[in-house]
DNA sequence: TAATTTGTTCTATAACTGCTGTCACATATG
DNA sequence: CATATGTGACAGCAGTTATAGAACAAATTA
């Protein structure tokens, strides 16, 4: 199965195809040119309807994550390797960290902890760095 | 002014109080103990219903910072140095952690950058350790 | 005790959102 | 042409957001 979500659960269904595809992108499990479930047989697998699939679709074309043609279905636009973030997204994604981060902290939660929790999630993330790194290794050029 | 929202964005009003509040916790502005302004007050203040307040005041009461009382009004009940916090919240945040994450690194922000960003915030916040740490460069007891 | 302040609860309304459903249309592929 | 796919319009139903008014309950203070 690609994706599972929660029908019953707080978060809309389509924000959750949508967390799911992004996070799908990061790791690598879904680089840019690869394609999607098309909206109606995703629509099928998940138990939704169509629309629902399509809104969270058209979520990520609107982040510039994917590229949506007639019959060409749903195709991953960006990923890690695909230069840097628009500036302006950059600055509201920055806003919603320190939300986020301040959010840990009020509740206890001690710097080490989060900067932990921040690392063991970028661990499994596909970054061209990384890759960059592991090629030095098994290859060595400078 | 202690708070300032947008009433136009597209984040909900009591979300927004709720969330300024979370980090002027975290950065120390509003210890545990310190009183917030009435609901009545503060709706006025920023030109909200008081019911609008209300509603962000009953979140982070649900959420364990805040204790409200009949006379006493609205106190900070946790802060940074308030011991860890609850384990399934500490769950729920790293799963939002890590889709904000991983829509960072989609958008080819580069894991340097997004390990700077999230020291950035975190410098801005009243962790005891840093506390501690501060006393002892002064003090020097161990 | 009496008055005041403050949070709490109830009802109601209008606007918007989330999700579903149906139908039709447009376009790229074979 | 036939098919698969995304796009759009419209409707309906349930829930959320925000406003508003009224009353109640409890804790402080005069």
């Amino acid at each position: 199965m690609l994706l599972s979500i929660e029908p019953d659960g707080p978060v809309p269904i389509y924000q959750q195809i949508r967390d799911r595809i992004v996070e799908a992108i990061a790791r690598g499990r879904q680089p840019a040119g690869s394609a999607l479930p098309p909206i109606r047989q995703l629509a099928v697998d998940l138990g939704v309807n169509f629309h629902t699939v399509n809104k969270g679709y058209d979520l990520l074309r609107q982040e510039g994550l994917l590229r949506l043609g007639r019959k060409s279905g749903a195709v991953v636009r960006r990923d890690a390797g695909s230069g840097p973030p628009d500036p302006a997204w950059a600055q509201d994604w920055t806003g919603r960290l320190r939300t986020l981060l301040a959010e840990a902290a009020a509740q206890g939660m001690p710097a080490t902890g989060i900067v932990r929790e921040c690392e063991a999630a970028l661990a499994d993330f596909a970054f061209p760095a990384a890759v960059a790194e592991v090629r030095n290794r098994g290859g060595g050029s400078p």
